[in-house]
RNA sequence: GGGCUUGUAGCUCAGUUGGUUAGAGCAUUCGGUUUACAUCCGAAGGGUCAGGGGUUCGAGUCCCUUCAAGCCCACCA
C-alpha cells in the first residue's frame, strides 16, 4: 500500500469495476425489497455544476440501502431542457452569422439534436467521476422516442377528460427569442436610480379630452404607448373628484378613439392622479379587469416587439421604447421618476411584453387538490419537515399552467387544428395521411414547457424500458431528492401529474438539499467570477473529499458554503482512512510469533468494540432520519480521534508487531466502519477494501453488521 | 404585503426529545514525531450562544419580543 492515499490512482479503476461488474444493475426479479431514486435529469448539453454535487445524498441512500441488502435502482437521466439549449445553440449559429429564422423548423430541430447528442456524453462522465451508483443500462432521454410516446398519452389523457383546454390569455413574451414563459422564468429587474425618466424610468401624465366637453381626466401610467391600446378610463367609484366623469366617453390622444369611463374599486384613488387607463392586451390587471366589465381593446404591439393597429401610420412598425420617446415628445407628457420592477427574459434580459396569445393551459385545481390530500395524509412526506409547508402553499396558490412553448426544441404538441372541422384533435400517435386530408389537419407548431414532460419523469422512466416489470417493482419511488430551488417548478408538478396518471404519488419521501455557495455565502455565477468547477475538485483532491465537503457540518436543507479548507480536511480524512489500513496491512505483513495478550489488550479491544458498534448503530439511524451530517461527523470523530489516536495508539506496539489476534480484532472494526463509510466516501473505503481482500473483491457486495 | 431561514470561537459552521465543563475544521501560539499518515500527533489561548423577557430544578435548545442579515412569492396604472 502506498504511503499516502492518491485518489487518481484509484477513482477511475474502481468506478469501471464497479460499473463492469454489474454492481449497479438492478432487476425486478429478486426477493430483495425494493429501493428506487430516479436522478432529477441534468441538462445533456452542459457540464454538471457544483451544485449537482450534491446528488451525494442519493448516492448515499443508494449505497448504504444496498448495503442493508436491498434490490436498488438508482435511474440516470438528460433532460433536454428545451429553452435553455435552444438558447445556446442560438448563440452558436450566431458565432457563424446565422439565426434560427434562417431554417426550417424540421432543419433546426435535426441541428439542435446532432449538437446535444455530441456533447451528451460529457455530463454522464461527470456524474461517474463523482463515484454515483447510477444503473447506466436504464439511462433515458426526455427526447427518446418511448418517452415522448408517454408524454403524449398524458397530454392524450388529459384533453380527453376536459384537464387541457385551449384560450387565449396573456403570456409573457420576449420578442427577440420568440416566445412565451411561465411565472417561474421571469425575472424581476430594478429599475436603477439612474435610469432616465424618458426610457424606463418614470410614471407619465396624459390627458384624455372628454367627448363633447371641453375638460380633459388626466391619467398616469408607465407605459404610455399603449394607449392606443386602451379600451377604457377607470376610477374608484368612491372618488368623488370623478363623480361626474363616469359614463362619460373619453378621446385617445393623437387617434381621437373614443373609450368609455367607468369605475371600479380595483382602483387606488392615491395612486397617480386617481385615473387609471385600461389596456385589456397588455396588461395583466386590465386584462382581468376588461374580461369582467366586458370591455375589448385591439392588440397593439405585435410579436415581433413592434408597434401595430394603433390607429396611426406614424406610430405602426415603431419599437416600444421608441414609440414611447415619440409620444412623450409628441403629447409633451409631464413625467416623474418612478421606481417600479420590469420582467425580462432571464436569458436574454429583454424586457417582456404581456401579449395576447392561444396557449393549451392545464387545469390544475383538479390535480392540486389530490396533490394536497396526498401529502396532508402523509402518502409522500417531506424532508426536512418545514418544506412541507412550501409545498402545500405552492399547490394552494398555483393557477392554470400554461404548457405552451414557441420553440423548437422539445417535444411538439400532439395537437392539430381541423380546418374543415374547426376544432382541436389531440393523437396519441400521429394521425394518417387520410386522417389528415380528410380533415385537413395541422399540428400546433408550439412544443411543451419542459416542465409538463419532466413532471412525468418518475414513471416515465420505469415505463419506457424494455423490462416492463421495473414500473412494477419499484415504482412509486421511494425517495426523490432535489434541491429546495426546484420544489415549485418541479416537485409539485411531479406530485400532479404522477399522482393523476397512475393514481400513487411518484416518491413517497422529498428530500431537498440547499445549494452550494462560495466561501462567503453568496451564489455562485459566472459574472462574480466565483464558480467553483467540480471536476476541477475532483482532479485535485478526489471525489470523496469534494463529496464529504458538501455533507461534513452542514445543516439538513441548508444551503452550503464551499471553502477550499473545507475540502483539503476532507482529503486529510479519507488520507487518514487509507493510513489507518495500511497501518493495519503492514502489520499483518509481520507475521509475528504467536502473541501473548495481556488482559489489558483485551480490555481495550472490547473497549473499543463496544465503541464501535455503538457509533456504527448511530451512524445508521441517522441515515435512515435523513441526518447525513450528524452520522458522518460522528463517524469522522470516531475514527481519526478515537479508533486511530487513542485505541490504535494505545496498540501500536501489539501492531507493529504483528500480534496477530490484535490485529484481527482490529481488522474487523476498522471493516465495519468501511461499511458505514462508504456512502460517504466510496472510492477510498473501495480502494482500502481491494488491497485488504483482493481486486476483485466490493465492499458492495458485504452486508452492514447487525441490520 | 405574505412566507421561510439565519444570528454560537478570528473565519466557516455543527450542536439530537431541554440535562455535567458549549464542539469541529481552518487560522493563531507552544511542543513533539528516523519506522501508518507532516495530508501527522500532543497541548494552549480564544465564546456574557445577537439583545431583552418568560416557562423550568435546569435553556444555545421551548415560548414571546426587539434588532440585524439573507432567500422565496405576490403587487407595482
Amino acid at each position: 500500500m502506498d504511503s499516502r492515499y492518491n485518489p487518481a490512482d484509484h477513482e477511475e479503476k474502481i468506478y469501471s469495476f464497479w460499473e463492469k461488474s454489474g454492481t449497479f444493475t438492478a432487476t425486478s426479479d429478486s426477493n430483495k425489497p425494493p429501493f428506487s431514486i430516479i436522478l432529477p435529469p441534468p441538462n445533456a448539453n452542459a457540464d454538471l455544476h457544483v451544485g449537482h454535487a450534491m446528488y451525494v445524498y442519493e448516492d448515499i441512500l443508494i449505497r448504504y440501502n444496498k448495503l442493508l441488502g436491498k434490490e436498488v435502482l438508482w435511474l440516470p437521466g438528460a433532460d433536454h431542457a428545451g429553452f435553455e439549449t435552444q438558447f445556446v445553440f442560438e448563440k452558436h449559429l450566431a458565432k457563424k452569422d446565422q439565426s434560427r429564422f434562417d431554417f426550417d423548423r424540421t432543419t433546426l430541430f435535426k441541428m439542435i439534436w446532432d449538437f446535444v447528442m455530441k456533447n451528451r456524453g460529457t455530463m454522464e462522465n461527470q456524474l461517474r467521476r463523482l463515484g454515483f451508483a447510477l444503473d447506466w443500462n436504464k439511462m433515458k432521454f426526455t427526447m427518446d422516442e418511448d418517452v415522448v410516446k408517454i408524454v403524449h398519452k398524458t397530454f392524450k389523457k388529459m384533453f380527453d377528460e376536459g384537464l387541457i383546454y385551449r384560450d387565449l390569455k396573456l403570456v409573457n413574451y420576449c420578442w427577440k427569442d420568440g416566445t412565451s414563459f411561465s411565472d417561474l422564468e421571469v425575472e424581476d429587474k430594478e429599475i436603477s436610480e439612474t435610469a432616465t425618466v424618458e426610457a424606463e424610468g418614470g410614471l407619465f401624465y396624459i390627458d384624455y379630452k372628454i367627448v363633447g366637453e371641453s375638460g380633459t381626466i388626466q391619467v398616469a401610467t408607465t407605459r404610455p404607448e399603449t394607449m392606443f391600446g386602451d379600451a377604457a378610463i377607470m376610477v374608484n367609484p368612491s372618488d368623488i373628484r370623478y363623480t361626474g366623469f363616469v359614463g362619460k366617453k373619453a378621446l385617445i390622444p393623437i387617434i381621437n378613439r373614443e373609450i368609455p369611463i367607468i369605475a371600479d374599486e380595483y382602483v387606488d384613488p392615491d395612486f397617480g392622479t386617481g385615473a387609471v387607463k385600461v389596456t385589456p392586451l397588455h396588461d395583466f390587471n386590465d386584462f382581468e379587469v376588461a374580461k369582467k366589465h366586458g370591455l375589448k381593446g385591439p392588440q397593439i404591439i405585435g410579436f415581433d416587439g413592434k408597434l401595430c393597429n394603433t390607429g396611426s401610420d406614424v406610430y405602426n412598425g415603431l419599437r416600444v421604447t421608441v414609440a414611447r420617446l415619440r409620444i412623450v415628445t409628441e403629447l409633451n407628457l409631464k413625467a416623474v421618476k418612478h421606481k417600479k420592477v420590469l420582467k425580462v427574459c432571464y436569458k436574454c434580459g429583454m424586457t417582456l411584453q404581456p401579449l395576447p396569445k392561444e396557449q393549451w393551459f392545464i387545469k390544475v385545481r383538479p390535480l392540486a387538490d389530490k396533490a394536497i390530500e396526498a401529502v396532508e395524509r402523509g402518502d409522500m412526506k417531506i424532508y426536512p419537515t418545514r418544506f412541507k409547508k412550501t409545498m402545500i402553499d405552492w399547490l394552494l396558490k398555483f393557477h392554470d399552467w400554461n404548457i405552451s412553448r414557441q420553440i423548437v426544441w422539445g417535444i411538439q404538441i400532439p395537437a392539430y387544428f381541423s380546418k374543415k372541422e374547426n376544432k382541436w384533435y389531440v393523437y396519441e400517435t400521429p394521425p394518417t395521411a387520410e386522417e389528415i386530408e380528410e380533415l385537413r389537419l395541422e399540428q400546433d407548431s408550439d412544443t411543451f414547457d419542459t416542465w409538463f414532460s419532466s413532471s412525468q419523469w418518475p414513471f416515465v422512466t420505469l415505463m419506457a424500458q424494455e423490462n416492463p416489470n421495473l414500473f412494477e417493482k419499484f415504482y412509486p419511488t421511494s425517495v426523490m431528492e432535489t434541491g429546495y430551488d426546484i420544489l415549485p417548478a418541479w416537485v409539485v408538478r411531479m406530485t400532479m401529474i404522477g399522482l393523476y396518471v397512475t393514481g400513487e404519488v411518484p416518491f413517497s419521501k422529498v428530500l431537498l438539499h440547499g445549494m452550494v455557495r462560495d466561501s462567503k455565502g453568496l451564489k455562485m455565477s459566472k459574472s462574480k467570477g466565483n464558480v467553483v468547477n467540480p471536476m476541477d475538485m475532483v482532479s485535485k483532491y478526489g471525489a470523496d473529499a469534494l463529496r464529504a465537503t458538501l455533507i461534513f457540518q452542514s445543516k439538513e436543507g441548508g444551503d452550503v458554503n464551499f471553502t477550499e479548507d473545507k475540502i483539503v480536511g476532507m482529503r486529510n480524512y479519507a488520507n487518514k482512512i487509507w493510513n489507518i489500513g495500511r497501518f493495519i496491512w503492514l502489520g499483518k505483513q509481520e507475521k509475528g510469533e504467536a502473541p501473548v495478550i495481556s488482559s489489558e489488550t483485551v480490555s481495550i479491544l472490547k473497549e473499543l468494540q463496544a465503541e464501535a458498534e455503538t457509533v456504527i448503530k448511530k451512524c445508521s439511524n441517522d441515515i435512515d432520519s435523513f441526518k447525513f451530517s450528524r452520522g458522518f461527523d460522528d463517524m469522522y470523530e470516531f475514527l481519526w480521534h478515537r479508533f486511530a489516536d487513542i485505541y490504535i495508539e494505545k496498540l501500536k506496539d501489539e501492531i507493529r508487531s504483528g500480534n496477530i489476534e490484535v490485529l484481527d480484532a482490529l481488522e474487523k472494526v476498522y471493516g465495519e466502519c468501511l461499511k458505514i463509510i462508504h456512502p460517504f466516501m466510496p472510492f477510498v473505503t473501495e480502494a482500502v477494501w481491494k488491497e485488504f481482500y483482493g481486486m476483485d473483491s466490493s465492499i458492495l457486495d458485504t452486508r452492514l453488521h447487525n441490520r
